[in-house]
RNA sequence: GGAUGGAUGGCUGAGUGGUCUAAAGCAACAGUCUUGAAAACUGUCGCCUGGGUAACUGGGCCGUGAGUUCGAAUCUCACUCCAUCCGCCA
């Protein structure tokens, strides 16, 4: 959400932004609701202060005449009051559709575009790796290395369900435990396990809804399970003032992920690319509200998870997002996109973005800035390692022999093994 | 699923219809004292919002929403969330 006194003063700016995004908005609609609202609310508060100051007076008239003539003024005010504030009360419902709806205004140096071909490539690292024989995709590799079941998966999970099992399970285990130390020796990072199941209110205010309902699993309590930890995180300080000595806040969370994939049924049919449920490391910044310190975060969460990949040797390329590939609430957006062999492309493993206090301003996280005045915090998140890299590793460290070397820093978490080959 | 209690500013917490314009304490900020700091003392100090260059000033906010009343933190109703106990499950 904005603040509607800068909706009002920056209407171009806001308006341009939402044709950058190729979001439909009338920014004049909302302005023109905002004047109504304004106008009801100048008249409301003029009958108070009357209703205010005569009640007070009230009290001290003894005179029974004089009361009770008072009295009858004021019942009279009072019903042309109470039909101002059901008048108001109309054009709130109106004026807070148009307020949710509002995006964020998108960085300059956002490109121009609608969709993500129109991303551009800001950075590449590592060598598309030349095979002297034909790559397997990992679906066929784990399968003979006995690490996934996709047939089982569909018997008792449905569309898009899997096992992991044996090496592929020790393989996992050891990413998650070399992510974890990673931002361990950073120093400045919390680490949290953070819930899935999360209410509607948190969804609200990180933006996920009220649009895209259809993207998430609800419960029969009206909870929804959550695609990324960042929910939660956000939810865990919501409602709260940060001392400004704890920011930056910076959260690395661990959580499953939940994702209906409903626009999406026809695409990565197969294997483990798409999938409705998995696991995910989260990066979660709160900073001081400045669009320097936004942009300065923005960039270092962005290279911790590119030192992940790079120290997993996974070659990866970071696309700008285009405005139209941006969120709601999104004011940039990086994708880290690791090459995947057997599609011969880049594929996402993670994104990074900033707000602004677009979230922060919905779940009223606040700090007090130098000068003791209230202010809502900045936040960004980033994806730490999600289940991606995992088929990135598969198929980058496949060999002739169909057996998999494990990367070097990951092998220490796997009692010193190398490689994962067929068991005799 | 049943029972009971609760929700007040950054925090703790008083407040049962009209000086509540929300006590008090803590924290914070400024000052005095001090070589410096602490302590002590003095003063300032809730949040949101309208108007005004400013001094200042209007309105709202005591979990949320309705209601009673000339007037509600306070009374009534509904809802949400939290805590504890019982039951159920593990």
């Amino acid at each position: 959400m904005l603040d509607i006194k800068f909706i009002r003063e920056n209407k171009d700016l806001v308006s341009e932004g939402a044709k950058k995004k190729h979001i439909d908005f009338d920014v004049n609609a909302l302005i023109e609701i905002d004047d109504k609202r304004r106008e009801l609310l100048t008249m409301i508060e003029n009958k108070r202060a009357e209703q205010n100051d005569v009640s007070q007076k009230i009290v001290n008239v003894s005179e029974p005449e004089e009361k009770k003539k008072m009295i009858e003024n004021m019942q009279l005010l009072k019903t042309e009051l109470q039909k101002e504030e059901e008048e108001l009360k109309t054009v709130m419902l109106e004026w807070q559709k148009l307020m949710v709806s509002v995006p964020n205004i998108p960085d300059i140096s956002v490109p121009e575009g609608l969709d993500d071909k129109d991303n551009r490539e800001v950075k590449v690292f590592g060598e598309i790796p030349k095979f002297s024989f034909t790559p397997k995709n990992h679906i066929e590799l784990m399968q003979n290395l006995d690490m996934l079941d996709l047939e089982r998966g569909a018997k008792v999970s449905g569309f898009r369900g899997y096992f992991l099992k044996g090496d592929a399970v020790r393989l996992q285990f050891a990413l998650w435990q070399f992510v974890q130390e990673h931002f361990f020796q950073k120093g400045d990072w919390k680490q949290m396990i953070v819930p899935s199941v999360v209410r509607r209110e948190v969804f609200m205010g990180t933006g996920y809804l009220p649009q895209g309902e259809e993207d998430l699993y609800k419960t029969q309590d009206g909870d929804y399970l959550s695609g990324t930890a960042e929910v939660a995180t956000m939810g865990y300080f919501m409602d709260e003032v940060l001392d400004i000595k704890d920011l930056p806040m910076k959260v690395l969370s661990f959580s499953p992920a939940y994702r209906r994939e409903a626009g999406a049924h026809g695409k990565d049919t197969k294997g483990l690319i798409r999938v409705h449920e998995f696991y995910k490391f989260e990066q979660v910044v709160l900073c001081e509200a400045s669009h320097a310190e936004s942009v300065k975060f923005h960039e270092e969460i962005q290279r911790n998870t590119e030192e992940l990949m790079e120290a997993l040797k996974l070659p990866y390329h970071v696309v700008a997002n285009c405005g139209g590939d941006l969120g709601l609430g999104q004011v940039k957006k990086y994708d880290i996109e690791a090459w995947l062999p057997s599609e011969n492309t880049y594929r996402e493993t993670g994104s990074a973005s900033y707000f602004h206090d677009f979230q922060t301003r919905r779940l009223n996280i606040r700090y007090r800035d130098e000068e003791g005045k209230m202010r809502f915090v900045h936040s960004l998140n980033n994806t730490a390692l999600s289940g991606r890299p995992l088929i990135m590793i598969i198929e980058n460290y496949q060999q002739e022999d169909g057996s998999i070397k494990i990367p070097d820093v990951l092998q220490k978490y796997m009692g010193g093994q190398t490689v994962i080959s067929k068991k005799s």
